[in-house]
DNA sequence: AACTTCCGAGAAAACGATTACCAGGACACG
DNA sequence: CGTGTCCTGGTAATCGTTTTCTCGGAAGTT
């Protein structure tokens, strides 16, 4: 790898010279500034990343820590993270912590290490990495989820009342006994759209029971092993409110094995809007959230801290809509 | 931010014998290793990672750089990626290059300046970053698609093949006038695919038509332009081979406006399987790719080019497989 | 012409780790 | 007891930049 003093001994210049013209200082005559660039050019020089780092004290680059790239509200979220920190100059670099507190731990770990100049974490909730976070002196905002006992720059989306939407959505078309999938206990997201739910059936009038509702990780095989037992209990519910969209495919493979139509047999809502969502049999109703705009608005408030780390602490609150189609639709 | 120095200076020792204890070197004292210990966990000490890379000469991060990370496709390779990376120490940091050949450049150039162990790419196939590549030293592997004009570890899928195959697949169905929506002139996989179908025509006896092929961006919105061209020519194909699954969410989304029914009317088969592919109305019939071990293989290949330099170079080809299911059943 | 001002460019000091090298002490052996 | 060996741990060089100083010369002012 060629160097910065190969540069300035063939330019015929001094390293200071040639670091000022290739960061554009204007301070340098423009015979210098020839020599040095086609020297550069000639030595196919490029500059050592760490090595400017380190010198800099920062890094132009954001960590984007997520629970599942295979989800596509977070893929949605990173587009946004990426549309804006793309054009302030920023790198984004993608973690996946599958959901995974020591993962996440893991990663916001070497995020630090590495001196990244900020950092956008869906927290998994749980004990996490929010520690490390908030002892560090890194500039971060917490998407999706809040970050147990640190207040900081939060983006979140309101699914309580969405939720509660959701559900009294379902019962005002006629189903009678909603139940809930939702997430690990402790998981906001988790907690907040069965409150919604709950919230919803007692609006209209239901008696609320435990015994319509399961847990499961936010993955299919979970979601399919949920539906299956709600099915199998004795008064089975009419209708579901699912809490994410990967799970929601796991649902509506178990109905289809067991012969069961959504909408028409069980009513069904779920989380997250989806480019196939509407092209499923039968489309899908859903909790569509603003998944690009909290990553936009996540990064811009991520960049705007590091710009000034004394401002107060925000959080915005986006809202979600409910998306009606078939699967909601009974009979 | 603390420093090694004030490790040292806490702990009453040099930074090298911190530095030793911290790198797990057997040579030091329990004694001072434990106030070593202490002195760091007392401080929140965590190593500049720039510093440390800069020293060493290398940074144990690989960069994956794909064109699409709202594909589940490309989704799956970084899982396979991340799987075998992290079990080998490396992290990976993940680049959505939007088959933006000016973007996969300057992530190609950002990932050589970070000095990052390895790369892995999904070549937009045009010019792209293949020159910086192959001039640096850098080991790296192309992914799905080989780089042009360079020799290097490559992972790709017999496509051509499985393209022939769909084809085959399609008239054997009965239907009698296959067309095809391939992506953009010049990017291997569009043009093996497109290649693959002709070859499939011209295997059950049928003239080859262009007027029957289409080309566009590997997205929906250009999917869905290029199904209503098609379909609105005066000899309309009465299938589709589509070539991947986004456009195929495009293509579907054109039927159902136009009050056509995938299958019955209008037989589909699109490359790549996806959780929900089984799911939609009707069930869509695919050509699954391996994409996880795309990922798995690349990886692998990648962490040995980086242990071994001067390996010869590999080109590993994996076999796709056709998952007939209703979309391509007339009638 | 003498003095100040200013400006461009080089020399050298950071940045924070790792590690080659070296010094000093303990121990063994003759 | 003297000398050689080994082992531990400190000193300082190093990685490749950026940036602060500093200095020399040109330009401007009186």
């Amino acid at each position: 790898m060629t160097t910065i003093n190969e540069v300035a001994e063939r330019a015929g210049v001094s390293t200071a010279t040639v670091s000022r013209v290739l960061n554009g200082k204007d301070t340098v005559d423009s015979e210098l500034v020839a020599r040095v660039l086609t020297a550069a050019e000639e030595l196919g020089y490029r500059p050592n990343g760490p090595a400017r780092n380190l010198r800099r004290q920062k890094t132009p680059v954001l960590a984007l820590i997520i629970s599942d790239v295979e989800n596509p509200f977070f893929t949605a979220i990173s587009r946004g993270v990426e549309d804006v920190a793309h054009s302030a100059g920023y790198s984004v670099v993608l973690c996946n912590s599958d959901d995974d507190p020591d993962k996440e731990r893991s990663y916001v770990s070497v995020a630090l290490q590495e001196r990244v100049a900020g950092i956008l974490l869906s927290p998994t909730g749980r004990t996490s990495g929010s520690e490390l976070l908030s002892c560090s002196r890194i500039p971060f905002v917490a998407l999706d989820r809040p970050l147990p006992d640190t207040t900081g720059d939060t983006v979140l989306v309101d699914t309580r009342s969405a939720a509660e939407q959701a559900t009294r959505h379902l019962v005002e078309r006629g189903y009678r006994r909603p139940g809930c999938i939702t997430g690990p206990r402790g998981v906001p997201t988790a907690e907040e759209r069965l409150d919604g739910y709950l919230r919803g059936l007692r609006a209209v009038g239901q008696h609320d029971s435990e015994r319509l509702v399961r847990r499961c990780e936010f993955r299919a095989a979970g979601a399919r092993r949920a539906a299956q037992e709600l099915l199998d209990t004795e008064q089975p519910p009419d209708s579901l409110l699912v809490a994410n969209n990967v799970m929601a495919l796991g649902v509506m493979e178990t109905l289809a094995e067991r012969g069961l139509r959504a909408g028409g047999d069980v009513g069904l809502v779920a989380f997250d809007d989806a480019p196939w969502a509407g092209l499923l049999d039968p489309p899908l109703s859903v909790v569509a959230q603003p998944a690009y705009d909290i990553g936009t608005v996540g990064a811009q408030l991520l960049l705007d801290r590091i710009g000034d780390s004394r401002r107060r602490n925000t959080t915005t609150t986006l809202s979600a809509r409910l998306i009606a189609r078939a699967s909601s639709h009974p009979g």
